[in-house]
RNA sequence: GCUGGUGUAGCUCAACGGUAGAGCAGCUGAUUUGUAAUCAGCAGGUUGCGGGUUCAAAUCCCAUCACCAGCUCCA
């Protein structure tokens, strides 16, 4: 929570401070909360001065936006503590970043873990000797010639190229350094950092400049918060899909073989293919028809669409019989080729093509992770060619169909609306019609959004949905696209009912987005216990010794005859570690037979949550399993059902 | 692609110039077992690939491929 004083209404004195509005208006407890604030909305120091009548808004330590300036003046006395640790260490610059923040150095001689320790019992020193931040202001020139004397020559280099006649100094102890500011009051607000990694990095990411070691870090307003974010990154390590898929059987990488793209296990093809099928149906269901194209298209179709031109690094050449091909990148020319196979009256829009296409896309070999960036993926891809009039009901289709697929797994999400960027091709009016039939559309959903001006794609605007996970990370899965130049380019028609050609808008859209990275994230955010209806063995049979072998697999074929994925663990082996194994396998109905219940005809129910439902008879069971399966589609606004 | 780190048995890791080793998994046998690990034995390797230094290389150096963390990118 923030404070807000309005310093018409109250009495400060001629030099006032805006620390000394906030004193004045607040109890002295809040203002000592303050960690900086808003004058007339300009993020500043308490100690700057505060002009007559300004509105002043005291930024509280627990504030979100004071996490950033507790992470910059963190980095601050990160770089105090190096300099006193390496006193030839030159420094540069010290950001806040999304979860911490970094320093890059130019030493003699790399960090390496070894020295965390030590920086940051120095850096706890100086948190508790309470340091204040001095602000000072120097002329560029003066600044210029204190850094270069000090040795400091990335210093002198920044504010040589600062446009401003005076730069901003901040001292903390025995350490003054060029920023920009604010920063906390003093070094007691700072109470929990850490450092997290050492990298190396260019001066300003440039190869040809020197390289300098970059300490990363975190900081939060207190021990709690960075307990809490520790822990968050230990439960994501637990969870790694990539760690989880080895141990459940899933899928499997072989890097001298095909590095980036996957080999599916039994397992993890059976959970793939359960979501395809179901994927298809409900497509069906809500008026898409299915196609498939070509793998590969000559090149000159790439040239002709402009990914030849654009994206040709990214993309799989090949040549047969003296002509070149290229593996496609994407669904969308095979579609509008469909689209062109016969002559479209205004009648027949819109089409709305659906596949589950793989692409091939040549991705850096940096940036490979697991089943969430690979190169060889499947897209839940679809485009629909419609009317532009048409655009606004069919975008609000496409939306209704991500709530629901978010609703079915109980996904939060994001949504924004993208804009037309710098580069980019097309009439001002044909972005204008195409953003704002996409704004409309969201609101049309009740769906809050926001705008991410100038990130569009550049053929047109674009609507990207990410999804929240369990532990508050972000992935990129839906996107819905407009596309008003692949029509021209490949001449889309269709006859309107003035008995005049013409041109359809072409929406690009992916729900899942990559089944491959769907499905790791949703390996991540169920821990790999996967839903009921996707979980390739719903249940398993446990015999206790092999005198119930012959129950379990009568029991066996009752569960598959109703449909249900089922497996029987007849193995000579005691069944506190059968039990173990199907635990660790996360098998959501984990059923026991042993004496009692071949006598009584059931089986003992035990859920992977450690639940146990007590004795069942086996039909009772398939049909409990049954109905647990349909449950997220009854109330998930899917037509798809198991009933 | 860039920076740093790492490649040893199917998996997780040890050995860090001097004979490659353990646990789990696998196989064989014993055990007939009641809700998260029964016991014993056996087998498993040109230490990612290619060079070099050395009497001797998993270990040091170079190159390359890949993976991990981060950066950049993701039509």
């Amino acid at each position: 929570m923030n404070v807000s004083v309005d310093t018409q209404n109250i009495e400060v004195p001629a030099g006032a401070s805006c620390a000394d509005a906030l004193k004045v208006a607040l109890s002295g407890k809040k203002y000592k909360a303050a960690v900086a604030c808003r004058c007339n909305g300009a993020l500043v120091d308490l100690g700057s001065p505060v002009p007559d009548g300004a509105t002043v808004e005291g930024i509280l330590v627990d504030a979100p936006e004071a996490l950033s300036l507790v992470r910059h003046s963190t980095s601050h006395i990160m770089a105090a503590a190096v300099k006193k640790l390496f006193p030839t260490a030159k420094v540069t610059i010290g950001p806040s970043i999304d979860n911490g923040f970094y320093y890059d150095f130019d030493v003699e001689k790399p960090f390496s873990s070894e020295d965390f320790a030590a920086i940051e019992a120095e850096m706890h020193a100086i948190a508790r000797a309470a340091l204040p931040f001095i602000r000072s202001e120097m002329s560029k020139s003066a600044a210029v010639e204190h850094f270069t004397r000090l040795g400091e020559k990335y210093k002198a280099e920044i504010i040589s190229e600062i446009p401003a006649d005076t730069v901003s100094l901040y001292q903390c102890g025995d350490f003054t350094d060029l920023c920009r500011g604010p920063h906390v009051p003093h070094t007691g607000f700072l109470k929990a950092f850490k450092i997290m990694s050492v990298a190396g990095a260019y001066w300003r990411g440039d190869e040809k400049n020197a390289m300098l070691s970059r300490l990363y870090g975190t900081a939060f307003a207190d021990e709690k918060a960075l307990k809490d974010y520790l822990q968050m990154l230990e439960e994501a390590k637990r969870r790694d899909h990539r760690k989880l898929g080895r141990e459940l059987d899933l899928f499997t990488f072989n890097e001298d073989v095909a590095p980036g793209m996957v080999f599916w296990l039994p397992k993890g093809m059976l959970v793939r293919t359960i979501l395809e099928d179901f994927w298809r149906k409900e497509h069906l269901k809500r008026g898409y028809e299915l196609v498939q194209g070509p793998q590969l298209l000559r090149v000159e179709t790439w040239q002709k669409s402009g990914h030849y031109d654009n994206y040709r690094e990214n993309m799989y050449f090949t040549t047969i019989d003296e002509d070149a091909y290229g593996v496609k990148p994407m669904n969308c020319i095979a579609h509008m080729l469909i689209y062109k196979n016969s002559l479209k009256s205004y009648r027949d829009l819109p089409q709305r093509y659906f596949e589950l296409g793989v692409v091939h896309r040549h991705e850096k070999s940096g940036v490979l992770h697991g089943l969430l960036r690979v190169r060889q993926f499947t897209q839940d891809d679809a485009h629909i060619i419609c009317a532009p009039e048409q655009l606004e009901d069919e975008i609000i289709d496409v939306i209704t169909l991500v709530r629901d697929l978010m609703n079915l797994f109980g996904f939060e999400y994001k949504v924004a609306v993208s804009t037309r960027p710098a580069k980019s091709i097309g009439t001002d009016e044909a972005w204008e019609v195409a953003t704002s039939a996409l704004t409309k559309a969201v609101e049309r959903a009740n769906i809050p959004y926001t705008i991410n001006e100038g990130d569009g794609a550049f053929y047109g605007p674009k609507i990207d949905v990410r999804l929240l996970d369990c532990i508050g990370r972000e992935w990129q899965c839906s996107t819905i696209q407009c596309d008003f130049t692949l029509p021209e380019r490949f001449d889309l028609t269709y006859v309107g009912q003035d008995g005049e050609r013409h041109r359809p808008v072409m929406v690009h859209r992916a729900i899942m987005g990559s089944l491959e990275r769907f499905i790791g994230v949703l390996i991540e955010q169920f821990a790999g216990a996967l839903p009921l209806w996707i979980a390739p063995v719903q249940a398993r049979l446990l015999t206790v010794t092999d005198a119930h072998t012959r129950f379990a697999e009568k029991a066996l074929e009752i569960l598959r005859k109703a449909g249900i994925r089922a497996e029987a663990d007849t193995r000579n082996e005691k069944l506190g570690f059968k039990v173990r194994e199907a635990q660790l396998a996360k098998i959501p109905y984990i059923l026991v037979v042993g004496d009692k219940e071949v006598e009584e005809g059931g089986v003992n129910v035990r859920l992977r949550t450690g639940d146990n439902l007590g004795m069942k008879s086996v039909d009772e069971v398939a049909v409990l399993i049954r109905a647990a399966c349909d449950e997220p589609f009854q109330k998930g606004g899917m037509r798809y059902s198991f009933t």
